[in-house]
Order: structure tokens, then C-alpha cells, then sequence
DNA sequence: ACATGGCTTGTTAACGATAACATACAGAAG
DNA sequence: CTTCTGTATGTTATCGTTAACAAGCCATGT
């Protein structure tokens, strides 16, 4: 009673072996029904609890699946890994999960960790890492994929979107409806690199067009909050208060610019408009509610999570690294004066 | 090349035993400055990666404290996750996280999933659980932290405050501001338990004041987003219009109640007030900003985590199961027409 | 010079499960 | 009745690390 029960007194109590009590546990091993029956009885009666670790290292499989994200706390990222978990959970991986902190140096440290647990597959957020931290995945031995991201030279495998060509239809978007003197908020590019990509992406479209692409908010460390947000409007509005248009480099931002209108008195979309990215629910339900780009989030999971079921199952194509391009929507509403 | 060096083979190149290999990568194990170094250069060479699986195994130790949590994408919860993981990493512990999605039975499987994985201490949220989740988690043999709630029973250690006893606080802002006509909107009380309990908080303060606690609106399963929010303000605008105040089970259903109230031009708080719970940020940044109800999600965190670092380092009192209370403060502002 | 003790390194066995192989047995086929 | 086939169970060795114990070496004190 002062030690936990292990296979061997399950096997003991049940009259059986260690080896048929292991099978009894597992679902595919041949086993007859009433003694996997009698076997899981006695188990229980015991209070026995398997111990993955045993079998993770006699079987070479942890059944793990490490994920990084930079933030819990982010209902984009966090509807990725939802849908990751359900499609590996299928599988029957677990996601080991870390958080970066939008800190590369921060990622690097946690990679390494996770991989000491020997993990069957990595996912990670962004296509921007340490050298060190390439090279672990790279020499880690399992597959890799890299999400929310296009990057240049993929590691491995890809699901995602290009930060910077989603710019594009923003700017499009705005363009399109008469908007000509058009600035960015956005957070210190050292760290949030998707960030920073979207902002290289809008002063490209901008240029593009001959439009000028100097209005240029920057507040903070990523993420940027929804106060920072404000505060960069509130900077906006004193300092450059002919802008037509505002595009936040996420929603949250963007509300946070919204609310600092409302306690000015600006009107939106009729004195300036006000555009975000990652149509986060606040957007679809502020008033008025707010135009934005829906990156998929749940669909860039479901996509990761397939792709590695895929692979681990064996019978994917092996013919080199896969790229599952997951196309971004603009969604119009009323903040620029459509819906 | 074939096969991922061992400790065996770093010890062969290093022209060690295998022992002093492992001594190498230990913090405390007795062992000379110039051979951890060697060894760690050739260890790097070679791209050997410490394998936790087997150490843990052998130690009997896993490293791992087993979290659950209704819902990542939550500022409260996620908050509270990021304070325990960031103390338990100082002790050497990783956090090994699983949602319920604010389901008891998948909390009951995903504890025996987690269990399985032999962590050294776990900690959920929340007081309820099945009969079989309760049996398992006393008869794991760690140690057992319940939070963000105050049980009548606990299985172990608590860190949280009273979900019921909140609402008194609440409702007394709420009456000495002159409010009598006040509502709930609340979640299906099936799922969200602690939301079930703030609800039952809020009918036992307005009885206690003598006031009528039947304007009670339900939306949903939780989390109640705020889009739910909205819709049950809609509700409540056209079946009681004459509802002084509204408190929602939280802050996004209350910033949703307010989108709707801007939507159809009723003033807050002059023709109606608005609170909510949790102090996420929209709360103060929101126009007019939402009185609500900080339960201070990282302190739970962090005296979580501080307490699982002390039990397992075993200095801790030892004298029965611990219950640290974590006071919410009521914080007033304009949507109640205070601040 | 020799015992003592601290520091560093080595040897052996074990953590609890499972892969691989061996074997027993029942029913089918010849 | 023998051989074969397939299902159900058992035996042995092992996954990669570390606990426990053993032992060597060197400086120090007497």
C-alpha cells in the first residue's frame, strides 16, 4: 500500500504475466477479451496507473507533440493549438506546450528543453529563430513544422501565410475606398517579427501605390495591447491628424484606437477609419465594428495536426517537405466604412 | 550518424564512464570544472541531446506538474498559467498544461491522461469535479492544489477566493450606488461551474438586501463570449426595460452587453448600468469603462506555484492541506457611474 | 611517514514498461 | 491421426539514465 502498483503486482493479483497485463493496456495487441477484462478489473482495484514514462522509453515514443506559441493569452494562437490538440489528441499525441514570449533568445531556451523530452514532432510559431535554435530542429530527427508563417528557407515543413503579402489587401482594401493618407501601428520589431513582416508588408503596398509610407506608430513590446493601441492613437491624432485610415498590427490594437476616438469625439469611419488584423471577436462585435483580416486560425491547427498524424502513420508522401498555404480574408466592415 | 548519440557514446569520445556524462548535465553532482566542460564541449559536438525520459525513470522524478484549465484563450486563466509557470520553472518544473473546455467529464480524462505521466504535483481549476476524478487525484500521491475556488470539500491544497462571496461585494456597489432593478447573465449553469457559483452568489446577496433576484438571463454554454453578451442584453432591454443594472458572469459578456446598449443608443450608465468579472483589460479601456471584479489571476499563480515548489522540496509545513485565500477587489468605473 | 578526509571518478544494478522471440493449445485440413 | 494455422500467453533482454556504493588520489596534520 506505501508503493504504487506496477505491472508486475497487477500480474501478480490477476494471475497472469507482466507481458499480458502490458497488452491488456494497449489496443491493438492480441489478447482475449475476458482476460483484458479481468485484467483491467483487477487494475482498478489495485488503484494501478500506467506509467507512460516506462513504456515511452522502452518504445522509443513519447507520444508528445511540442508546441511553441508566443502568447497563451492570444485567442488566435490559442484557437491554433485548440485544433491542433484535437486533431493530434485523435491520434493519440499529446501537445507539450511552451510559450516564447515573443522573445527568440526565450524560444531557443525552450526548444531545447522540450526536445529533452523527446518529443515525435515540433510545431512552432514564425519562421524567425536563433541560429542555435535552427539547428536543434534541424538536427533534432523529427518533423518540423513552422506555422503562421512563409519563411524564406523553411526548416521543414510550412503551414501558414505570408505576413507581408497580407498587407497588400489591406491597403487594397482602404485604397479601394478613397483612403490616400494611411499609417500603421505596431509594436517594436526586435521582437514580434510576425509584426514586424506585416509592417515591411505595408510599406511595400504602400510605395507600390506612390502613397506615403512614413506614418509609422510604433509602442511597445509585442503584443501590443489594447491601451497601447490607444495610446497610439491618442500620438496619431496629435501629431498627424490629417490620416484618413489606421491599420493595427492586430485587432486588439485597433480597439484600443477605437476607444480613444470614442473618448476624443472622432468619429469612425467618418473622420478617420480604423483597420486591425486577425479578426479577433472583439472586431466582429465593437461598435462600429471593426474591418480585419482573418488569418484561419483554427484551420492553420487543423492543417499542422493532420500534416504530422500524417507523417508519424508513415504513409505520408515522403517526397521532401510540405507547404500548406492557409489564404488569409479580408473581412469589410463598418470602422472603413463598409458592411 | 544513424541513431541519436547516447550517453555511452559521449562518454567514449570524452574517454569517461558513463556516470561522469551524467554528473556532467546535473547542477549539484560532484565533479570537476574542466571534465563538465570537456564533456559538455563533446556532448555538443557530437549533438547529443539529454534524454529526459530515461532520467526520469530511473529518478522517479518527471519534473512535471500537471495544470488544468477550462479554456486557454482566457486573460484570467492564462494569466494565472503564466505566474505558475514562470515560479515552477525556477524550481525545475515543467508545466504540463490540458483544457477542459469547461467539461467535467473531459477534465476526468484528461487527468487520467495527465496522471499517467507520473507529475510530481497537479493543479486544476476549480472546486467540482466527478466522483472518479476526485478518487483519482487523492489517490495519486502528489500533491493536489485546487484554484480559482474555495470548495466546501477540497481534495488537498487550495488557492482561490469564493465565486459566491464575490457577488456580495458586487452587489453592495451596485445598491449603495441607488441600483435596485438588477440583472445576471450567466452561462449554462450545467458546464460552467464556477459561473453557476457567482450566479448563486448573486440571488443570495439580492435576497439578503430583500431585492427582487429573479432577473436572471441565460446564454449558452461557457465561456459567454461577447457576442452572447450582446444578445443577452437584447433580451433583457426588450423583456425588462426597466433594469437598472446588469452584472454579467464576465467581462467580455459585459463588454458585449455595452456593444449592444451603444448599438441601440441606450446610455450607459445613465439609462443602465453594466459590470462584469475578471478586470481583463477591455474592462478599463472600453468606453465607458467597466466597473468589474479583479480576483488577481497571477497571485493564484504564483502562490500556486511557490507552494508546489516548497512540498516538493519538502521544507514545507507539513501539516495538512494548505488554504491561501486570494481577496478580490472590487474595481468601480464609470458604467456604474462611479470612477 | 602514515592516517585522515575531501574531492573526483568508476562499477553495478535497477527504474517499469515492451520488442522480439518462443511456446502452448485448439480447431481445421488432409 | 498427423500436420498446419492462428490465437493467446510466457520468457528474456533491453530502452538510457541514475541511485548506491566503492575506490582512487591528493593535500593536510601529526
Amino acid at each position: 500500500m506505501n508503493t504504487k502498483p506496477t505491472m508486475k503486482e497487477v500480474a501478480a493479483a490477476a494471475g497472469v504475466s507482466v507481458m499480458t497485463v502490458s497488452r491488456a493496456f494497449r489496443s491493438d495487441a492480441s489478447i482475449s477479451d475476458a482476460t483484458r477484462e479481468h485484467i483491467r478489473k483487477t487494475a482498478d482495484d489495485l488503484g494501478y496507473v500506467f506509467d507512460s514514462v516506462a513504456s515511452n522509453l522502452r518504445s522509443q515514443r513519447s507520444g508528445f507533440v511540442a508546441v511553441t506559441i508566443p502568447s497563451i493569452n492570444n485567442a488566435n494562437f490559442a484557437d491554433t493549438v485548440a485544433a491542433l490538440t484535437s486533431r493530434l489528441d485523435a491520434a493519440g499525441l499529446q501537445v507539450l506546450l511552451g510559450r516564447t514570449n515573443y522573445d527568440m533568445a526565450e524560444e531557443e531556451r525552450l526548444i531545447g528543453q522540450l526536445l529533452r523530452r523527446q518529443p515525435e514532432a515540433l510545431v512552432v510559431t514564425g519562421g524567425h529563430h536563433t541560429e542555435r535554435a535552427r539547428r536543434m530542429m534541424q538536427k533534432a530527427g523529427v518533423p518540423v513544422v513552422e506555422t503562421w508563417d512563409l519563411p524564406k528557407a523553411p526548416l521543414g515543413h510550412v503551414v501558414g501565410f505570408s505576413n507581408t503579402d497580407v498587407m497588400r489587401f489591406m491597403v487594397a482594401h482602404l485604397t479601394a475606398r478613397g483612403y490616400r493618407r494611411i499609417a500603421f501601428i505596431g509594436g517594436d520589431s526586435a521582437y514580434d517579427t510576425r509584426g514586424a513582416d506585416r509592417r515591411r508588408g505595408f510599406v511595400a503596398a504602400m510605395e507600390e501605390r506612390g502613397l506615403d509610407p512614413s506614418r509609422l506608430i510604433t509602442v511597445g513590446r509585442p503584443p501590443v495591447s489594447m491601451r497601447e493601441g490607444a495610446a497610439a492613437m491618442a500620438i496619431l491624432l496629435d501629431t498627424l491628424p490629417d490620416t484618413e485610415a489606421v491599420v493595427a498590427v492586430a485587432d486588439p490594437a485597433a480597439f484600443g484606437a477605437l476607444t480613444e476616438c470614442a473618448r476624443r469625439g472622432v468619429r469612425v469611419p467618418d473622420d478617420i477609419a480604423i483597420a486591425g488584423f486577425g479578426n479577433f471577436e472583439i472586431s466582429g462585435v465593437a461598435v462600429p465594428a471593426l474591418t480585419s483580416i482573418d488569418p484561419f486560425p483554427a484551420r492553420i491547427g487543423e492543417q499542422a495536426g493532420q500534416l504530422i498524424a500524417d507523417l508519424l502513420r508513415g504513409d505520408a508522401t515522403k517526397n521532401g517537405p510540405t507547404l500548406i498555404e492557409v489564404e488569409p480574408q479580408l473581412v469589410a466592415r463598418a470602422s472603413t466604412g463598409a458592411g
